[in-house]
DNA sequence: CTATAACTTGGAGTCGACTCCAAGTCAATA
DNA sequence: TATTGACTTGGAGTCGACTCCAAGTTATAG
């Protein structure tokens, strides 16, 4: 019976937390397909679609660029992603991505608490500065170290060398 | 006689990952203090502007965005903030926010494994639609695994309300 | 019958955060 | 002496992601 139940882009906007000048956006870059429209020409939302945009605005806060997740909304919509084995590399890869953005961010925590806790110390967040290819020896002994965090968060898999584009 | 080790702008790109530019920029918009010079005009910084640095690419991690550092850098260079406790107030809302950011990455990990194991269903990843801020579960429900990542990072305070300026 | 509201369109403007450039200085080297 | 390389400066350009606007359409209310 309940034939999928539609809504205007002000009720989508509402429920996405996503403005209805950005859902236009969406569209436009092809983010969002080419919604429906009534005879007037208003468009047509319905709860596949406020998924999408929810899963958009939810891929966002992981600091992936719009044009990245196109990938990602496809597996989404369409069936199982197993068979699309290059889709299954991608969101593995950009699990990692996250995992790994967590880790940064549990240091940022740390090192919160650790100023709360005893306004006094410096020093960690750092992570995985490229290094190695600089011809420009720099004879760092480097004696800081990821300490305030404990090394569990890095045993998943401490950086594939992307940074966040947060 | 260990006279403070100093750095050239070319070394403090390459132990920090921001680029040469990217740190005059900062010192540009003040958000590093202006550099020492030598007396040929070159910029000078030693470990603690590495720190810094370092700080700072730590918090953009966090989506904060370089306006609101300011802040922070003075927590980090000066003594301790419980002098300041205004200073107190941001940094603990500030880490409300990131603890809230890990959730939502969380979920998005979560989305991954879910697909990833049964690419199927579909749902989750939303937190704080505005509409009614009557949400607050995900206080550890959740049936599926919260993989790799221990539940460990929620267990501090898991969210205001407030959200992330991702 | 008008006016208000809710939409449509294409395109322009904004904002943050870089990133690049040209022109110049200075030091060491071929 | 000329070139190279590492730097300096101010300013312009880029890019992603919106955000705003003007002009137009349609539907409903007074």
């Amino acid at each position: 019976m309940k034939e999928a139940q539609t809504f205007t882009i002000k009720q989508t906007a509402n429920q996405t937390g996503i403005s209805e000048d950005t859902i236009r956006y969406y569209e436009k870059i092809a983010l969002l397909r080419r919604a429906e429209r009534k005879d007037n020409g208003h468009r047509i939302y319905r709860q596949e679609d406020i998924d999408t945009i929810q899963l958009i605005s939810c891929l966002k806060k992981t600091g992936m660029p719009l044009d990245e997740m196109r990938p990602f909304l496809a597996v989404s919509t369409d069936a199982d992603p197993a068979e699309y084995p290059e889709l299954v590399e991608l969101l593995r890869s950009h699990r990692e991505n996250i995992v790994s953005q967590i880790a940064s961010l549990q240091q940022v925590v740390d090192f919160i608490d650790m100023k709360l806790e005893n306004g006094r110390y410096r020093r960690d967040c750092s992570e995985e500065i490229q290094d190695g290819m600089s011809e420009d020896r720099m004879e760092e002994p480097k004696p800081k170290s990821v300490s305030t965090v404990q090394m569990s968060y890095f045993s998943v898999s401490a950086g594939t060398g992307k940074s966040p584009t947060l």
